[in-house]
Parts: structure tokens; C-alpha cells; sequence
RNA sequence: GGACGCGUAGCUCAGUUGGAUAGAGCGUCGGCCUCCGGAGCCGAAGGUCGUGGGUUCGAAUCCCGCCGCGUUCACCA
């Protein structure tokens, strides 16, 4: 579709042009540029719409005026081919002929199977995208869950439009925080491990982070312990060292279960244990050349009072680092590794200032990749009472909410009675759960704020992952029960599929590609989502009205089989952008 | 207080570079299984698009003021 909207833009300018020209009128006022192609709000009216208004002016005329006469020179000039034109007031409305559409839309989707959907407007960048950064002593919530699916689904969004893609973690294994579950071990571990209790090891780890707000609110002297700690880790203390490197690496172990539960991966993983000091080198050497200053106790700043962003210290008096600075070094490093044309940054919204800051300074250092830098912000997950607090224990933790949520789904296939039919009740349970989940997460634009009901957001039916993953699967049994050879697109007779909710569906299927186009270009997977969910509504509404199997001919049985599985392989690929495991069964 | 973000149906959210009568889901009410899977389909009710101005032939969309909510303005991360 996206191609016939260009061609007809153009069409559709040349012939005001022409029009302009016979009125002796400036034809170079027509601009291209202001020809707008929209969707006519009734489908009866046409496939694409174009509003004349902006002409009205250069004309001297109405714009329903300059409508009849733009139609009536495209109709005699032959020039729309086998498209139809109308004129519905001040707008022209073209009919795409539906033959010729249909062939090309199910033509690409079968010979590029599960790569349909697949661009070049990024063809050639190099996107870095990083997320999740999880810390070491505890395990992952709901936030970082909808972290992580925006990270996953950008990158592979990214990807899908032609990028190169690195994603890349940031661990955060150092601080005062790590040091709290650590204390809190050595005080009342008992030398027990995740094997010997058989727990899940980055809950085993978080439990202590836990044992230690407790421990501390009624013993004073915790905090201070907990600051001595760390500053024996930084000494380099052995004991210390060796109780960091085994609780970490149980966290560490514990957070890939989880990782891989979801679907997510990295290509590269940085721990800020090993980075933290790389932006002291970069700070001082732009201290040097004068692009920032330092004061009486040798404290380095960076003034951004000229840009509003005020007076930020970047390497401490004693010339230890900070946030920022580390931010600067692993920055500059990441480049190095694999330099990138894009780098986007997955994190909470509230870091706004922090991103605003660090790509400032990247830029007064000189480094011309720093506009290439960009803070995907995403809101925080409210609960209906408010935000999630570890301290009140109302973190939802993110295992517990997917086993939750599978077990949902269990319960749900039993009653359906559709156990026998699945092969495994425990995977396809998981998998409806992690459709749930991301479908979820990722519905919504990530720049906003979102609640999480638990009573309200585990349903499964409506605007749902499961909705998709239950039309898919429906039609992956329909599919199944074709006695007859499945038809390719060679066999099929096209202008079979009369009806408006078939060209409907084929004008969905055919718009795919530039879906995909808009969610990379504006790092929003919720574009995908709401596609989906229009392509799963319009093909549910069709194959309840027109029967598939017992079609009426042959001839219809086999288009409106095309017609489905060519439906089936597009949520197939949409889910994989969004990760959603697709259902043969469920 | 400054900066940034967000205010759309009872609730949760869509709404393309400004365009034709602002759309979904949930919830409420009412229909549909001798028929390819009812996690479904159809219908009804429900809106001063926070508010007041401005720009425009045309504003939920762009600009300004105000109100409300949130985040942030650490030598924490």
C-alpha cells in the first residue's frame, strides 16, 4: 500500500499541476509536499483519500471544484490504470483495484515467508541498544520487565528495518546496595548457598537485601557496617572480594533464568564493577583542555548554566567517580568496541536529566557521535495504590508474576477442555503467559506512566496477547483440517475474495511493512501491538461470516485458505517483534 | 520555585506529517454455539478530547496562559 500512496501522491500533484498550468496559474505554488494521503474513514469510500483544501487558495476555486476537475482529467487521461476515482466532496478517493493488490500482497508474503515485513530505512546504521540493567542483589520486577520488552522489541524492530543491531546490558554490581545483602549474608547466612536451600539464586541473594532494611531499622549500626564494607571492597580486601564474586555471580546466574524465560538476550554484557572508573581518565583530559574546571578541593565541574542544566560535579575531590562519570566512560568505550550510528538508551523516564546532562557533556568533549545518542524514556508501572516500594513489599517480582499468570493460563485451558489438544499444558501455558505480559507492556506507548492492576491486567480476552495468540492458532487449525494440498498464491484465484472485509484484510496484510517502518523510525513497538490487534479483530470478524473450509467454490475455498494462512504468517512475524511465542495449539 | 513529561468514555488505553461523523478493550445492558476452536462474533448505552485564548478553510493534534498529576533539579545509582 505504501508504494500505491506515493505513486498516487505524485499522480495527484502532476495532475493539479496540469490543471494549473491550462488556468495560466503558477504551477510551481503546487507542492508535493502539501498533496496529503489519508485512509477515508468509511472503506466504502475508497482506499486512499486525498483532501484538497490547501489548493483551494492557489485556484481561486472550492475545493470540492478543483476535486471534480483533478478527477475528471485523471479519468480521461487513462492515467489511474485499473484504480477508480471518485470525488466526495472536496476530496478525491481512489479504489485500488483489488486483483492486482491482492496478487502482490500474497505473492510477497509467500515468497518472503518470515522475513515479510522486513525494510532497508535503516539499512546500513549500526544501533546499539541498551536495557535492563539489572542490580546484583536482588531479582527482577515488573519494572524491569517492562524494560526489558521495550528493549528486546526495539532492538528487534530495529532489525527488522534493516539496522545492525548490538544489544547490550549494564549490570550494576558495585555500591552500597550490593554491600547491604552482603552484610546481611555473612551476618545470618549460615553458610548456606541457593544449592543447599534450592532456591532460585537471585532470590536467595535478595532475600539478604531484605534481611538487611529489617535488620537495620532495629540496629543503627547496620548502615555504618554496610559502609565499611564497601570500603574494603574498594580496598580490595580479599574476604570481601571472594563473598562479592559468589553472591554476585548467584544473582547473575539467577537474572539469566529469568532472561531466558522471557525471551531476552544480550550481545554484550558491561558490569559496572569494570567500567566505573573509565570516565575518570576522559574527565580528566577535558579538564586539560579546559572543558571543564575544577575547584579549591580539586573537585572537577562541568558548568551547563548557559543551556539550564545548571552546575554537575564529574570526578569527586578525592578523584573518586560518580554516576555521570562512569556513564562517560562506558559510553565512550561502547563506541570504541562497535561503533555505532545510533545508541539507544532503554531507561526509566525519571533519568531524563541525568541522559540530558551526559549526552552534553559527551558533546563538549568533542565527540561527534554524542548527537547519536538517545534516552528512549519509558514511565514508571504504578500500582492502583501507588508505586511499587521494596521497603512497604509491594514489588511485584517478576518470576512470581509469570508463574502467576501461567498459572492462569493452566486453569484456563483445563476448563476449556482443551488440555488434550496442546501438547504440553506446562510450555503452552508459559507461553500464553509471556504473550499476556509483553502484549501488555508494550500496547502501551512506552513514554507514558502505566498501572498494573493485577485483578484487571491478567485477563486474556479482548485487546489481549492471548487474543492474537488464540486467532493465530485458530487459523493454524484450520489450516490443519485442509484435506486438500494447501494452495500457494500460483493456484489461487484472487477475485474470489469479493467481499469488503476481504479486502479489507488483504489491505492490512499488505500494509505490514510500513507498520513496521513507523516503529523503528519512532522506537515504538506499540505500533506493532495495535496493528496486531486490528489485523487479529478484522480476521476474527471475516472467518466467522465466511466459512473457509465449506466455502461455496473451490475456487473460494482455496482463496480464503491463502487468505488465512497468509494472516497466520503476518501475526507469526509481528509476534516475533514483540516477542510472543506463536501457537499451533492452545 | 526552575526544567521535563503526562491530562481523550466509569476504568485501561489508541488516535499517522493538522483533514470527512474522535476509536478500541474492560465493565454495564441485550443478542449469537445441530456450523472450520465461544480465549470468539454482533448490537446498545457511554465523550464540553483538563481549561481559557490564538493560528488555520479545518485543531484531540501546532502556539501561549492557567489548573491538576508525576518525575527531576545529590560530591546516590
Amino acid at each position: 500500500m505504501q508504494a500505491y500512496r506515493t505513486v498516487w501522491k505524485r499522480r495527484i500533484a502532476d495532475t493539479l499541476r496540469e490543471l494549473a498550468r491550462e488556468r495560466e496559474i503558477d504551477e510551481s505554488q503546487i507542492d508535493e509536499a502539501d498533496v496529503i494521503v489519508e485512509r477515508p474513514p468509511k472503506p466504502e469510500l475508497g482506499d486512499l483519500g486525498f483532501p484538497l483544501f490547501p489548493f483551494a487558495r492557489v485556484f481561486r476555486t472550492s475545493p470540492a471544484a478543483i476535486a471534480e476537475a483533478a478527477a475528471a482529467r485523471l479519468q480521461e487521461s487513462g492515467a489511474a490504470g485499473r484504480d477508480r476515482i471518485e470525488t466526495a466532496g472536496p476530496y478525491v478517493n481512489v479504489h485500488i483495484d483489488r486483483d492486482s493488490y491482492a496478487r502482490s500482497v500474497f505473492a510477497a508474503v509467500e515468497t518472503e515467508g518470515d522475513d515479510y515485513g522486513r525494510g532497508t530505512s535503516r539499512g546500513g546504521q549500526r544501533v546499539m541498544v541498551e536495557f535492563s540493567a539489572p542490580n546484583t542483589n536482588k531479582p527482577l520486577h515488573l519494572g524491569h520487565l517492562r524494560n526489558d520488552a521495550i528493549g528486546e522489541s526495539v532492538a528487534r524492530i530495529v532489525k527488522a528495518s534493516g539496522a545492525e543491531v548490538r544489544k547490550v546490558n549494564l549490570v550494576n554490581d558495585r555500591g552500597i546496595h550490593i554491600c547491604k545483602s552482603m552484610l546481611a549474608y555473612r551476618e545470618f547466612g549460615n553458610g548456606e548457598t541457593p544449592e543447599s536451600t534450592g532456591e532460585k539464586p537471585d532470590k536467595f541473594v535478595g532475600d539478604f537485601y531484605v534481611r538487611f532494611a529489617n535488620w537495620a531499622q532495629s540496629d543503627p549500626s547496620a548502615e555504618e557496617r554496610a559502609r565499611e564494607m564497601l570500603q574494603q571492597w574498594e580496598k580490595g580486601e580479599p574476604d570481601t572480594l571472594e563473598l562479592w564474586k559468589t553472591m554476585n555471580e548467584w544473582a547473575v546466574r539467577g537474572i539469566q533464568q529469568t532472561y531466558r524465560r522471557t525471551g531476552v538476550s544480550f550481545d554484550d554484557i558491561y558490569y559496572e564493577s569494570r567500567t566505573y572508573g573509565a570516565g575518570r581518565e576522559e574527565v580528566l583530559k577535558g579538564l586539560e583542555r579546559g572543558v571543564f574546571y575544577s575547584d579549591e578541593k580539586g573537585t572537577v565541574w562541568v558548568d551547563l548554566e548557559d543551556i539550564d542544566l545548571d552546575k554537575k560535579v564529574l570526578l569527586r575531590g578525592d578523584g573518586t567517580s560518580l554516576y555521570l562519570t562512569q556513564d562517560i566512560g562506558t559510553a565512550i568505550r561502547r563506541h570504541a568496541d562497535w561503533p555505532f550510528d545510533r545508541l539507544v538508551y532503554v531507561v526509566a523516564s525519571e533519568q531524563r536529566y541525568h541522559f540530558t546532562v551526559l549526552f552534553h557533556v559527551l558533546e563538549r568533549l568533542g565527540f561527534e557521535w554524542a548527537k547519536n545518542l538517545f534516552h528512549l524514556a519509558y514511565g514508571m508501572v504504578n500500582l492502583p495504590e501507588g508505586k511499587m516500594k521494596s521497603r512497604e513489599g509491594t514489588v511485584v517480582d517478576a518470576d512470581d508474576l509469570i508463574d502467576q499468570l501461567a498459572e492462569l493460563a493452566k486453569v484456563e485451558i483445563r476448563e476449556k477442555e482443551r488440555e488434550s489438544e496442546v501438547e504440553d499444558i506446562d510450555a503452552t501455558a508459559e507461553a500464553i503467559a509471556l504473550g499476556a505480559l509483553h502484549y501488555y507492556l508494550l500496547a502501551v506507548n512506552p513514554m507514558k506512566d502505566i498501572v498494573f492492576d493485577p485483578a484487571k491486567s491478567l485477563s486474556f480476552n479482548g485487546n489481549t496477547g492471548p487474543y492474537l495468540q488464540y486467532t493465530g492458532a485458530r487459523i493454524r487449525s484450520i489450516v490443519r483440517k485442509a484435506e486438500a494440498a494447501v494452495p500457494g498464491v500460483a493456484e489461487v484465484d484472487a477475485s474470489a475474495l469479493a467481499s469488503q472485509d476481504e479486502w479489507e484484510l488483504i489491505k492490512l496484510l499488505g500494509e505490514f511493512p510500513s507498520r513496521v517502518e513507523e516503529a523503528s523510525r519512532e522506537y515504538n513497538p506499540s505500533y506493532v501491538t495495535a496493528y496486531l490487534f486490528e489485523l487479529a479483530k478484522t480476521f476474527s470478524r471475516y472467518y466467522h461470516e465466511y466459512p473457509i473450509l465449506t466455502a461455496p467454490t473451490p475456487a473460494a475455498r482455496d482463496a480464503r485458505l491463502l487468505l488465512a494462512i497468509s494472516t497466520a504468517q503476518v501475526l507469526k512475524n509481528g509476534f516475533r517483534l514483540i516477542n510472543i511465542p506463536f501457537l499451533e495449539s492452545m
